[in-house]
DNA sequence: TCTGGGGTCCTAGGACCC
DNA sequence: TCTGGGGTCCTAGGACCC
């Protein structure tokens, strides 16, 4: 087996300091040094910093703050809209740099990634190594970067926590009494607010305490993320890096606050009609389809409500989409004022695996003959299943029966029209 | 002048099947 | 006629993270 199993492993966290603020900046120099924040639009009640640099960070501004209490404790502010195409770029650039150590590489977010450097040369170097990947974040791409170095994912990630902007933290195991267990609750990964009370009833307030807690108690008080926490506290987490997660996706969803709390269905629907282009946009760049769609509705007193539906077939089409969400909304909707609407497709299967789900039953008896169901196959493959559908549908219309036949002919102009 | 938008994972009850 | 329990799918809600 690898020598890593035996002398542990070697996992970086790379933690990318106020990224867009780092990445707006990088662009334009002349911001550098002054309160910056990333912020949408107050107007439209989008007004939040999304992210502000560390200058404005010394003022006391911090994400999510609404952008007019960021200004009130810093007028100064400069703030800019976010600009994701710029990031995401950025981003790309900075996973490549780190593949270039190696290929265990694990995005966890557009500004966070994991690295496995057990197997690699660089394991006897980690520190040295970590400072030469900072660096070169910094002079190649001007960003500012924070690095854990520790025997695991849960650990790594709370080094890189430590120190910021520009830190390089190594925790080994044998620190955590010393470095982990006096920190508070709060400031542990994967303990929120509701978690940090529900914990608290239990006396517990430091991580120590979470490390020495008794296991049957924490598991009725959290399911079996307790035992997890509890090993984590202890310095324990055998996860493994993986950089197919990326690949891995499983849902592809768009929402939008109103610029003003809503009852207006005509409006609500315009905005399903935006919200469902956008998925299926996005769903047809990943050549998936969603095989189930959710709306989510959030009132004006900021409660909210999911309904779902499992599709008959597999969709990325923005009509189709549209077309679901609104039912479902008219179907569940009381009429109270809604602030935000949402639009999410799960249950993603490949484009290209789509037509083996799609149901034939909905083609009549005689779909079912085998010549018809190759014909399927064979149309699925230069076609995709979309037009296939649209093909019966015409042919529906047409006929004005269900389904008893293919227009061959359809699928040819069809393919024009894409 | 309250509070964005992108996700993942977990829980829990009911239906249905074996 | 009376009985248990596991697995999977469906729907709804909630916690957490960046």
């Amino acid at each position: 087996m690898t020598g890593g199993k035996h002398k542990g492993r070697v996992i970086f966290h790379i933690d990318m300091n106020s990224f867009y603020a780092s990445v707006e900046t990088a662009y334009d120099p002349s911001l550098s040094g002054k309160p910056l924040a990333i912020a949408g639009n107050a107007k439209e009640r989008k007004g939040i910093v999304v992210t502000c640099s560390y200058e404005a960070r010394a003022r006391g501004v911090k994400p999510p703050m609404p952008l007019w209490e960021a200004k009130r404790l810093c007028p100064e502010l400069i703030v800019k809209p976010p600009n994701f195409d710029r990031y995401r770029s950025s981003s790309r650039e900075m996973f490549q740099v780190l593949r270039e150590y190696t290929d265990l590489v694990e995005p966890v977010s557009i500004d966070e990634g994991y690295m496995d450097l057990t197997d690699t040369p660089y394991r006897e170097k980690a520190y040295k190594t970590a400072l030469e990947i900072q660096e070169r974040l910094q002079k190649e791409l001007l960003l500012p970067s924070s690095i854990g170095i520790a025997p695991n994912k849960f650990l790594a990630k709370m080094a890189s926590d430590m120190k910021k902007p520009l830190g390089i933290t190594i925790l080994r195991k044998r620190e955590v009494p010393d470095v982990l267990w006096p920190l508070d609750i709060a400031e542990m990964y994967g303990i929120g607010q509701k978690t940090a009370e529900k914990l608290r009833t239990l006396n517990i307030e430091k991580i120590a305490d979470l490390a020495r807690a008794d296991e049957v108690a924490l598991k009725q008080l959290l399911g079996i993320n307790g035992p997890r926490l509890k090993r984590r506290a202890n310095g324990i987490d055998f996860g493994e890096v993986n950089p197919d997660r990326i690949y891995e996706f499983k849902s592809v969803g768009n929402s939008s606050t109103l610029p003003h709390d809503s009852t207006d269905e005509k409006e609500l629907n315009r905005l399903f009609d935006k919200l469902s282009a956008s998925v299926s946009n996005r769903l047809k760049r990943k050549e998936v389809m969603a095989s189930k769609l959710f709306i989510m509705i959030r009132y004006a007193d900021w409660t909210n409500m999911t309904r779902s539906k499992t599709l008959q077939n597999p969709t990325d089409q923005a009509d189709e989409i549209a077309e679901e969400a609104k039912a479902l909304f008219k179907q569940h909707w009381q009429g109270d004022a809604v602030r935000l609407l949402g639009v999410t497709g799960t249950g993603l299967v490949k484009r290209t695996e789509a037509f083996k789900q799609l149901d034939l039953f909905s083609f009549e008896e005689d779909a079912k003959d085998e010549p018809i169901q190759k014909l399927v196959e064979e149309l699925n493959e230069k076609f995709g299943t979309a037009l296939i559908k649209k093909g019966v549908k015409a042919v529906e219309k047409e006929s004005n029966t269900s389904g008893t036949s293919f227009n061959k002919d359809f699928f040819q102009e069809g393919r024009k029209d894409q």
